[in-house]
DNA sequence: AAAAGATGTTGATGTTGTCAACATGTTCGG
DNA sequence: CCGAACATGTTGACAACATCAACATCTTTT
């Protein structure tokens, strides 16, 4: 019983500490996260946490890159399934990005709002942040063996798609998306320009 | 004399607030800016800066507003001189966004960093960001009226093309842009992309 | 079983935003 | 021209916060 049963003095503390801050970013905004409310709410001190993560800066990044590594499964497990013809295939993971997003805008702005978690010493962000977009590129390069879109660098290419859909994200969960009902629209506007936009021209122009 | 050498108590600390609080987020960070710190470089005490904002988010609301106004003059002295034949505004004011954002990062964060900043009691900070969203919409019925670009929902191309640029500055600004010496390559690609995405198609298929 | 290490607790400290009470400069009605 | 009303700025105090040091307790190792 060394990792299973381990109840140690609280179980797996540090787990815990990445689940509920998880929830108390979901239920009230990073900013509702401290030291003392999650130490209460895991029945546990205020200092306890730091036998686990250097500081709170800490425990929000490792709870920020989990959410990355959610969005990257997300995302694979959407092609493993393919339930849409291989052409749509990169739009599909467009639209499922921005979705996730939607639906925990708090955790989404975390990964992203990058200025209180500047921590050169913990690179576990920016590797999960990498990961997920070398996903990107591979769908990329997947396209361009189909001959669906130009033969550009498919790096470009993936920091293109992803600027859109991230934008667009963003801006929704921010709150600059005024008078639309319709999201959803807009999100398949957003990455059917977009793919217009790589997509090969019938004239020459490759540039 | 009302309002010229107000030599009040200060001066007019209601602007020096503004500009201060600006060079501080320009130099450290919009965490350096306390209100502290602030009025000791200003040469006054503390709680001054509350006769001239209720607190401390409505002081960076205001100066993440003026932001917003700064970039719209920007976008808007564009416009009016046009350096670029009439075809391209709307790619040159992409590009310009983009070079906007990357010059003042930190301020630029401040202004879409909404969740430090969400206060629904000053609509400041919202009227200066469609004020911008305005600008944009006009820009792109330019370019139907033009035929250079499908004749769909205005509003809908300007949100589309805001998420380009916004969501590639704020991926450089966040460092998520690695091994990329030649920024402004990947800025003309991202807005050739998505005027090519929003380009009338030579044969048919108006969507 | 004793030592060593891991994990958690409590008290204290420095920083911060904010408020209340007070002080001072400005304007304006009489 | 004087004092009331107001605008503006200061100081002291307070609570919340992140963090640290000293201590306590539990587990593992020898």
């Amino acid at each position: 019983m060394t990792s299973q049963t381990n109840t140690y003095h609280h179980g797996d503390l540090r787990a815990a500490l990445l689940t509920e801050a998880a929830n108390m970013i979901a239920e009230g905004g990073t900013a509702s996260v401290t030291m003392r409310a999650i130490g209460d709410r895991l029945g546990v001190s205020r200092a306890a946490p730091y036998r686990h993560f250097r500081d709170k800066t800490a425990l929000l990044v490792a709870v920020a890159a989990a959410g990355f590594g959610r969005l990257r499964d997300r995302l694979q497990s959407l092609e493993t399934n393919a339930p849409r013809p291989n052409l749509d295939r990169l739009q599909y993971m467009g639209e499922e990005y921005v979705r996730f997003a939607l639906e925990n805008p708090a955790h989404y702005r975390l990964m992203y709002g990058r200025e209180a978690l500047m921590r050169e010493d913990v690179p576990e962000l920016r590797d999960a942040a990498i990961a997920l977009f070398e996903q990107l590129v591979t769908a990329v390069k997947s396209h361009q063996r189909n001959g669906t879109i130009k033969r550009q660098d498919p790096r470009v290419q993936a920091y293109v798609a992803w600027s859109a859909v991230h934008g667009l994200a963003s801006l929704i969960i921010e709150g600059h998306i005024l008078a639309f009902d319709d999201v959803e629209e807009l999100i398949q506007q957003t990455t059917r320009t977009l793919l217009d936009g790589m997509r090969v021209r019938r004239r020459g122009q490759v540039v």
